[in-house]
DNA sequence: ATTAAGGCATGAA
DNA sequence: GTTCATGCCTTAA
């Protein structure tokens, strides 16, 4: 694509900071919307510079299945956030994607 | 129908 | 050339 790679960087932010609590996006969706394949959007979450502002455990497999990776306190914590805003979970770390996905 | 596991393609750093 | 916090496909149970 066009030779601006930090726009790439900025807009899957933006993105992940769209995702309201409850819900929960994928890399492949997010991918579609800024224009680059999925494994980017995990390799940018990876270096998420504020967790806060955006919300990476929100992030999940087309499957629903949580990323075993999750660098913020691991995918235990990732589990307890997304319960903790109500998204149900199928398994122990496979959440409800048909229920919670977010998808205007 | 649903799930799990393995293999391959993909794009940017 | 290598590294990834993936997605899709196929196979098996």
């Amino acid at each position: 694509m066009e030779g601006n790679r930090n726009t790439v960087k900025k807009k899957i932010l933006i993105e992940i900071s769209l995702v309201p609590e409850g819900r929960v996006t994928t890399y492949g969706l997010i991918g579609q919307k800024v224009g680059c394949n999925p494994r980017l959007v995990g390799r940018i979450l990876h270096g998420n510079p504020n967790p806060k502002l955006y919300p990476c455990h929100r992030v999940v497999y087309s499957t629903g299945k949580l990323s075993k990776a999750y660098a913020f306190g691991g995918i235990e914590e990732q589990r307890r956030n997304l319960l903790r805003e109500g998204v149900e979970f199928k398994d122990e770390f496979r959440v409800d994607i048909k229920k919670c996905l977010y998808n205007p």
